[in-house]
Parts: C-alpha cells; structure tokens; sequence
DNA sequence: CGCTACAGGTCGTCC
DNA sequence: GGACGACGTGTAGCG
C-alpha cells in the first residue's frame, strides 16, 4: 500500500466513501475545498465561502485553516466522531463531540483535492527550557533561589490551588515559591499571593513568597512590593535531552518526589 | 493557473524551488515528508524521524502535525521568514523569527508529497458566546446583574489590570465586575480581589466585587466568600451575528465606549 | 470527569 | 514593542 494517495476531480459521493476508508485504517486525510462552515457548541460560529484546507486526524481530531494565521479558523478536538455524507453532490463532512457537546458541519462547495497519508511517527517531542525544568535545576541545587534554601515539597496543594515549590529558609521560615519560565505579570503576583495567603490561612505563620521568573513586568513588580513579596530572577534552563528510545522524558526526579510523598509540612 | 498543483516523486532541489516559488505567490503549501525537526527560541526541542505533515503560509506561518492531537508538534508564528534549500539530495526547510529569535530547522529525509494552493478566503469568522457578548448582553440591560445597576465604564484601566465593568449600584457604591464565558476557577477571583483592591486603593471607599459566570468551581466560590465577594450565574447569549459583506463583527457599541472615555469615576 | 495550572501557548487591543 | 487578558484556548497531571 501506498503512504500517499492523491484524489482529484473527484465526486462528493466518491469522496466521502474514501476519507470514512481511509480514516478507518488509520490514515490523515487532508482536503482542499472550497468550503462554508458552522460550528455550535461552547459558542457558535459561521463563516462563508472560501478555500481552505481541512485536516482530519485518525484520532478524531479535525482542523481548518485559513490562508494565514497559525490557529485553525474552527476545529474539533482528539476523540471527536466524523462522518461525510454527499449531499445534492456536495460533500458535507460532520464532526461531533460529547462533553461538552460540539458540531462542525462543513459543506464542500467545490472540492479540489483529497490526500490520504498513512503516517508513520514513533517519536515523541524532546523539549527542554520548561517550567518543569526551572524546578528541577532548584530541586537539584536549591542555592540557586538563596544561601540555605531547602525544598520541602513540589507542587505542595493547599485549598486554593498549587504550591510549586514549598521550602524554608536558612532561618526555618516557610517559603511558597511560585515559577514562571517566561516573563511573570500581575496574574503571577496574583497567583503567589493566594498561595501565601492558604498557607498563612493553615499555620498562622508568616509566611514568605517568592516569585521566580526569567523578567517581571513594572506592574507585577510594585504588586509585588505592595503585597511583600519577593522576586528573583532566573532563567529556566535549555538542555538538550538524551533520546532513550521513543523520546519518552525523563521523570525520575519527580518519581523521586512522588514516593515521598507527604502532606506534613 | 490551476488552484492546486501536486508534486511526487520530486528530486529535493526541485521541491525547494516549487515551495520558494509558490510561496512567493501567495499560495498555501503542503508537505508530506519524513522529517526530523530542530527547534530553538524561547525554549529548545528535537524530534526523531517520523512522517509529518507540513503546511507553510504565505504569511510566514510554519506548522507540523504529527497523526494525532489538535495541536502542531512544532510551528512558527506569522510573520516568520522561511527559506528552503537542498543538501546531501535532502529537501532543509528552515524558518526563522524575529523578536524573539527562533528557528525550526526541518530535515526532510524522505519527500512523499508536495502540494501548493491558491487559497482565496475574503470572509472572516463570525462568532457568538464569547466575553464580549456577555459586556454587551450586560449593557443593554444592567438590571441583568441586579436591580438599579448601572455600567459607569468597560474596561476600566487600573495600575494593576484591566476591569471589565465597572458600575454602580442603587445605592451608588461602586461595583467591580470581572466576566467569564465559561466556569470561573481560582484564577477568575483571584483576579477580581485584585482589582477590588486596586479600586480600594484609589477611591478609599468600600468596593463590591462581582464574579459573573454561567458556573463556577467549588473552591473558587468558597474563595469568593473568604474575600467578601459575590457570584452571579450569568451565560454569555449565543446569536448568530448577521453577515454584513465581508463578516467583520459590528463594533458600534463598543465604539461609542471608546468616543466617551473618561477616566473620572 | 472535574479541577488546577502550564504553554515555545496565539491573538487582539490598548498604551 | 510591551503589557494585559481572552480563548470554542489545548494538554497534562492528579484526585
């Protein structure tokens, strides 16, 4: 069997028996149309004539774009069901989903192209320079943050949302560190503050609150004056990860974390 | 010339030129190959090989699928410059963007497809349900939030954020109004205290504050209570806007906001 | 499935 | 260009 299959001049009723095919043996199939769409779901949209280029994934997913921009115009996430039908000689593709209850309805006014690709692809996406990263480098070498800081616990769940990282100072004072890979704004002092103020709220303990992030912006830092909290600046670190097979990321740190878990602080 | 042109069996060199070209029309191009992909900017990623699909816009917009999920595995924003070549017989495809740089580096080890497509689109999404119809939605009709409420200003600028509404009550005592389209969390009365407080701050007066939401997560509701806020269901309506031409959305009221802007309250 | 927060988020808008 | 917040955000992780 051919990777790629190429179908044009063809007719919506031909059309729609191979995409259901294909898609059924686990192909992509990528469709250039002239097109009109509505959706209905979360919101609701509509949009008239115009070529696009339409996407259906093996795993449900359905995407449509325009000639520009990086989002697609409409589409249906992974897990969604799509059908084709024709339709006074048009194809009509339907895409639903459930919870919460979504519908893509796209009617082919002029079909140009249909393209079916058995795509094979075993490896996963190696990324680095994430928040998870930025944890980790302080996990491994917590001076970073300040002489004599100690982590107590990663991703530290208080009432009102997630701790990154809990530690203390050289002091023994409680210390609620909130990370940012890129540029920290008001909704991270925001963010902090709540922290801070559900620890306060459980220990009656002052409490500090240290937000960490490569840059702040003016605002977030006189927020964070004003709140009495503190920032630091830090970079999250990009390292090139070793591919172990499939490309699968490394946990074993956090595994680490996760079996020693404990909620006594 | 033919909307849509398609390219197998096509030595990597020839593909460069086919892409530049096409590109350099203004149409969509879209490749199938099996390709291994280096990107490094605001963070750093590798991929081994696997077949991907790859459109390239005429506005500089890069994205690569993999078979599944809605999102590209990797991608570059519009405006990003793109420039293909051919090395050791392999199709390089390698865009790069300013502010901030970054840079996709794909290696094509094995081309199966080529598409380019003269996509013309002049209509734009119409869409309803979203933050900006619940404004509207609240401005026709203030007594929707509570009886004797009156809109004094949408998107009324603080040091620390933008209010969405700000309003009186009967009583004359001021309102802050924060929106959500969908379920408010944490996050949503975390920032509706912080523009309380801001409103504290500048007028010394008591401020109500008012989280309005079609739902509303469990601890965010119990956070409200702890800041002394309150809650309103509220869902944003869903009307199909009329098409006037070219399906921009009519901006009218918005409009007359912005032609009597004051920052007295 | 709900809740929480990250994301190379992207995108529009205002300053 | 930076800051701010919405988005049909999508996606992962955890209870």
């Amino acid at each position: 069997m051919a990777k790629v299959k190429v179908y044009s001049n063809i007719t919506a009723k031909d059309a729609s028996n191979v995409i259901m095919r294909s898609l059924a043996k686990g192909d992509i199939v990528i469709i250039l149309a002239n097109c009109v769409i509505h959706y209905e779901g979360r919101a609701l949209s509509d949009i008239g004539p115009g070529d696009r280029l339409v996407i259906i994934k093996p795993d449900g997913t359905l995407i449509i774009h325009k000639k520009i921009k990086r989002e697609p115009v409409n589409w249906q996430p992974p897990g969604s069901k799509v059908h084709t039908h024709e339709k006074d000689g048009r194809l009509i593709i339907r895409s639903v989903r459930h919870s919460p209850y979504e519908i893509i309805i796209v009617e082919c006014l002029d079909l140009y192209l249909i393209v079916t690709y058995d795509a094979i692809d075993p490896y996963a996406l190696e990324i680095s320079g994430t928040e998870r990263d930025l944890a980790e480098m302080i996990y491994r070498n917590p001076n970073v943050i300040e002489d004599g800081f100690k982590v107590l616990k990663l991703e530290y769940q208080t009432p009102f949302g997630i701790i990154d990282i809990l530690g203390e100072d050289k002091d023994g004072k409680l210390v609620v560190i909130e990370l940012k890979r890129a540029t920290a704004g008001l909704q991270s002092v925001s963010q902090l503050r709540r922290y801070v103020e559900a620890m306060k709220n459980m220990t009656k303990k002052d409490i500090r609150g240290i937000l960490i992030a490569p840059r702040i912006t003016e605002s977030a830092l006189a927020l964070v004056r004003k709140y009495g909290l503190e920032y630091k600046k830090l970079e999250p670190p990009k390292i090139p990860k070793t591919h172990d097979g499939l490309g699968f990321k490394s946990k074993k740190l956090f595994d680490f974390f996760e079996n020693s878990r404990s909620k006594n602080v």
